[in-house]
DNA sequence: GTGGTCTAGACCACA
DNA sequence: GTGGTCTAGACCACA
């Protein structure tokens, strides 16, 4: 049990395939999972999938080839991009997760680089 | 419906109750939410909020007077330490999940002074 | 039958166990009884079982893994601390019997030769 | 609840009113609750403390006067020799509880001083 | 089989 | 009303 995100299931998983996508557990041009093993893996209705992958096609980081499946785009400049907004997406939440802990925005890169100098 | 953190719920209950300090919507010395009522707020079980309740005593974050209820505490080197652990987590988590997009530690610090800039 | 101690039941076994452990009834190092058995050697509830192994992982005195069961911790120095705190606590309650009975602490160490005498 | 010590309910009643006795809370020549209230006070069958009551007379620690009640002894050497018993006792089992611990009799009076002279 | 977590529901002491 | 403890019983992950 986990409490509520806000999000819809069917975003929350294309967060989750992004991701795989970005850190390089789904490959540029490799099929994904099936609509129906997905479904199973991840415990929701195939429904919810469909429209997961919808969603990941409308934002050409997926591409559906009729009776194949689905598969990772190898548009490179597609990737990339995706990779750099989730970074600038990450950022930002961490920027603001900070400043509710009382950390203003231009503390933050000394912040950063004194644990780093730390953590060595 | 959200997916699996892993972390148990009493524990999810922790974090929540630790940034509601950390953030000041519980102010110090202030009386937590009866387990009862924070058991309804959160459609758990009273056993469930108890346990969270008794690990943040554990911490000295909490204290509870008997028949009373449970108060945060008032001194303010273990909420300034609790900040601290907290932001530091944080870090670590915002630094990991950075790497595995692709980006060095070493360029965190300019990537985020890039961003400042930019979001002026 | 017997007359409450006010100490909680998980708690009277905590000191049954940290007995049993100074004692050599259990060796350092070895599995306590599974959660299950326990409860059912002691005639309790299992989940006031769990909260006794925990209140005892919590002091170090034992450590879990997964699957396998509950360990007596390996570090000498803890169970040296262990032996060491519990004689303490044996003493202090000692002295405070004996002087609700009109004993001055200053005259304990004369007392005890003197009964040592007389025992041989 | 508590784990059963052994002793049969009456002569744990015993003990307890020899301590109160012994303590100054049941005073020489005093009046003991009556059968039934003692009963009610320890939520035990007035059979129970008769034969407790009956234990103390035949220790001569308590006398009977037939429709007025039971009474702490007024001899002073009586309740002298009892005190040096319960202290007696209170010192042997001290000593083997120590000894089960590894604390060898002899250095039980140095142990002890030390204590009193780090208590100040 | 092992410990870990959770719910439901009860009863207790303290204020 | 408040937290503290306990039982009964369930389901989970790890080995």
């Amino acid at each position: 049990m986990n409490f509520d995100s806000g999000l819809p299931i069917y975003m929350q998983i294309v967060e989750i395939i992004k991701t795989r996508i970005v850190t390089g557990i789904l490959k540029s041009g490799e099929k994904l999972p099936s609509v129906r093993d997905m479904a199973t893996e991840l415990k929701v209705n195939p429904n919810t999938i469909q429209r997961s992958y919808g969603e990941l096609e409308r934002e050409n980081i997926v591409f559906t080839q009729r009776g194949m499946g689905t598969f990772v785009t190898d548009e490179e400049s597609t990737l990339k991009g995706l990779k750099a907004t989730m970074a600038r997406e990450k950022i930002i939440s961490f920027m603001e997760d900070m400043e509710r802990l009382g950390y203003g925005r231009d503390e933050l890169p000394g912040i950063i680089e004194k644990m780093i100098v730390e953590g060595k």
